[in-house]
DNA sequence: CGGTATCCGTTTGGATACTG
DNA sequence: CAGTATCCAAACGGATACCG
């Protein structure tokens, strides 16, 4: 039976809430795809990483880093000939497999701050 | 110019920021993309959606629902001429935007499980 | 059935200081 | 610059018990 509202099929809904759990197991947390995002309009250095990624300390933000080096997501590159040396992070192809979704993401993310706003408006 | 990794410029990296922590600010968390997944094959009542849910306990599902429906992603109905009473939940409209983004990100995650499996095979 | 109350361990993450 | 070390507070979440 056809209904307004779309409804997924049991089975469906289940592979789905599969999908979003590993999804979630690597994505998940409130660094992660920002982290990416950052790191999205090219390499960056830790310090330049940390003022892009707002409110991000140092060490959560070298953490996180790891996880996502080991993740598959993140290159570090270390140029060793100069002094200090330079370290680069960047983004891997993998990485860039998530482009469409933070791309979707984000414009939500748009949109339902806008309606917040509306409603602030309407709501006097 | 051009190059092969198609890097976002500087502001369109900063929107996009803006917007991931939007989204992030009323989705984030291990729970409610789940939720949200768990009731887009139909209204369910709270122990039939904490079975859904996978690993979920009474009082954090509890805890979510309020916060989505204050949000606005959830409905609670409750029938109150039966005995016992009957509750159910629901999606709004508005959770419904969502629906898009929860396939995509579903989809990511099926995949990269499956890249994971083929890394299991090919390490010995 | 549909929760709430309480308790408590774990995880997360922020602040600050420090190092090569 | 590129982090690490330490410490601590808050958030998250699990277990158990209990209630109408």
């Amino acid at each position: 039976m056809y209904n307004k509202k779309e409804y997924l099929s049991t089975p469906r809904c289940e592979k789905m809430l599969n999908g979003i759990e590993d999804a979630l197991y690597v994505l998940g947390g409130k660094w992660k795809l920002r982290i990416i995002v950052g790191l999205l309009d090219g390499d960056k250095r830790f310090n330049e990483l940390q003022r892009t990624v707002n409110g991000i300390s140092a060490k959560v933000l070298s953490d996180e880093l790891k996880k996502l080096e080991l993740n598959g997501f993140i290159r570090r590159q270390v140029y060793a000939d100069t002094r200090p040396v330079v370290v680069e992070y960047g983004l891997t192809d993998y990485a860039l497999t998530l482009k469409e979704l933070l791309q979707l993401l984000s414009e939500w993310g748009e949109m339902h701050k806008e309606r917040i706003k509306e409603q602030m408006r309407n709501s006097y």
